[in-house]
DNA sequence: TCGGCGTGAGTAATCACTCACCTGTCCGAT
DNA sequence: ATCGGACAGGTGAGTGATTACTCACGCCGA
C-alpha cells in the first residue's frame, strides 16, 4: 500500500480523519477497520500502532470533535444587542444550511456524530451541550434583555436559554433532513429556505416583526458573511 | 429454547415487534441475528424460516412502521380555526415529549429509526414525511389561514407547510435530547418544558400573544387529552 | 546498526445463514 | 379406535465469510 514513510503524529491526524469520514457515513458499528485503513490508505497493522482499537480511535475522534471553534468565539465578543441577537441566529442557520447542500463534508460529519451519539449513550452530545451553552449563553441571554428593554421584542417566558435551544434544535434538524443526497423533505420555496427558518426562529424567541425584517433585510456585515458561527455542532 | 408451539402469523409479530426492539437500540448494523432471536426467544433457525434475510426483516419493520396512525386521523377531521391549530401542535408537543420520559417505548422507537433513516439513505424518513405531510396539509394550512383571517396570526411567509415542518422538527430534536437514559440537555424549568416549547412553535409560526395565551390557558377537551397526535412520527 | 515506520499473513471470534432432524397435530384409511 | 404419514413449527450444530486485532519481519534514515 502506502510505502511512503511520515512521522508519526502527521500520520495519525490522517487516520483520524479517515476514520471520521468512515464513522459518520456508516455509525460505529458498521465502519470496519479494513475500510478505515483503506480509506487512510495504510495497512490495518499500522492503524493498530497507532490506535490499540476501534474503540479508542472512535473516542478519540469525539475528543477532538469537543473543541470549540474560534471563529465562534469571536462572534461571541459582539455587544449585546437585538442585532447581535440576529446576527447569532442567521449565522447558525446560516452554518448549518449551507452545510446540508454545499459540499462542507466536515459540519455534516460533525452532525452525523453529534446523531448517533443521542442514539447512543448521548455522552458526546451532552458534552458538545454544555460547550455551546456555555460559551452562548452570555451574548444571547444578554441580548435577548437587551432586546425586550429597546421594545424589540417581548419578553417570553423565564427561560431565555430555552429559546436558544429550541432555535437550535430547528435548524439542526432541518439540516438534518437535508443529510441524504436526496432529502428527506422537500421544502417548498426551497432557495428561500434560510429566511424562512430565521423567521421561524426569530419570532419563536419573542421578536416582533418589524424589528425582524429590518434587521434580515439588512446586509451581513462582511466580516461575519463567511461565518463559522454556531460551530461545535 | 421457546418449544411453544404457535401459529406462523402470531410467531411473525412476535419476531417483529422483538426486531424493532434490537434495531431501534442498536441500529442496523449493530444488531445481531442471534440477539434478535434471544429477544424473541426463539433460534436463529426459526427466524430465518420467517424471513429470508436480516436485511428483509429490517424492511418489514419499516414497512410496518409506514402506517398511519387512525387516532391521528380522527384529529384531522376538526374544522379550521385557531382552536384546531393549537390543539395540533399541543397534541403533536405532548406526544413526543411525553414519550420521551414517559415508558412510551413505541414512540421512541419510531423516533429512532426515523433518525437511523435520516443518516442511512433518508428513504425511511421520505415516505414518513410525505405522509404526515397528506394528512397533515390540508387542516394546518387551512386552520393558519382562518386564524390570519381572525387577527389571532399575522400571516408570515409564502408557505404555510413549511412552518408545520419547522414545529415539527423543533419537537422531534428536543424528543431526541431527552432520549438518552441520561439526556443530553438539561433544560431550565423542565416541568414546565411542554408549554415553553409549545409557546416557541406558535410564536414562530405567527400567532400573536393574546391567542396563545387564551388557548393554552384552556385545558384540552378530555377526548383529546390523551391524544395519540401528530403520529407517525 | 539501531529504532521506528510500515506491511501482510496470520488468529480466534463472530457474523449471517443453512440444514438435517425432532416433535406434536391433524386426518383419512383401516 | 387406531394406525400412519404428511406437514407444520421448532431446534442446534453446523457453514464459509468477515470481524477486530496480532505478530514476525522488511525497510530506511540517523
Amino acid at each position: 500500500m502506502n510505502t511512503l514513510r511520515m512521522t508519526s503524529d502527521l500520520r495519525r491526524e490522517l487516520i483520524l480523519a479517515a476514520a471520521k469520514r468512515c464513522f459518520a457515513r456508516t455509525g460505529f458499528a458498521g465502519t470496519t477497520t479494513k475500510s478505515i485503513a483503506a480509506a487512510a490508505s495504510i495497512s490495518e497493522g499500522l492503524l493498530f500502532k497507532h490506535f490499540p482499537s476501534k474503540s479508542a480511535l472512535y473516542a478519540a475522534i469525539l475528543a477532538e470533535e469537543c473543541e470549540a471553534d474560534p471563529a465562534l468565539v469571536t462572534l461571541l465578543g459582539l455587544p449585546p444587542s437585538t442585532e447581535t441577537l440576529v446576527v447569532l441566529i442567521r449565522g447558525m442557520v446560516g452554518h448549518f444550511l449551507q452545510a446540508s447542500d454545499a459540499p462542507d463534508e466536515e459540519e455534516a460529519q460533525r452532525l452525523r456524530l453529534m446523531v448517533i451519539s443521542h442514539l447512543d449513550d448521548g455522552e458526546f452530545s451532552r458534552l458538545l451541550y454544555d460547550k455551546i451553552g456555555e460559551l452562548i449563553a452570555p451574548v444571547f441571554t444578554a441580548s435577548l434583555q437587551r432586546a425586550v428593554e429597546t421594545g424589540d421584542a417581548s419578553k417570553v417566558g423565564r427561560e431565555p436559554l430555552n429559546l436558544f435551544w429550541f432555535a437550535h434544535h430547528t435548524v439542526l434538524m432541518t439540516m438534518l433532513t437535508r443529510l441524504p443526497v436526496v432529502p428527506c423533505l422537500s421544502y417548498a420555496d426551497a432557495p428561500d429556505l434560510e429566511r424562512q427558518v430565521c423567521e421561524f426562529i426569530l419570532r419563536g424567541i419573542g421578536l416582533n416583526e418589524t424589528a425582524i425584517a429590518s434587521h434580515l433585510d439588512r446586509e451581513l456585515s462582511p466580516e461575519l458573511m463567511p461565518l463559522k458561527a454556531a460551530e461545535s455542532a
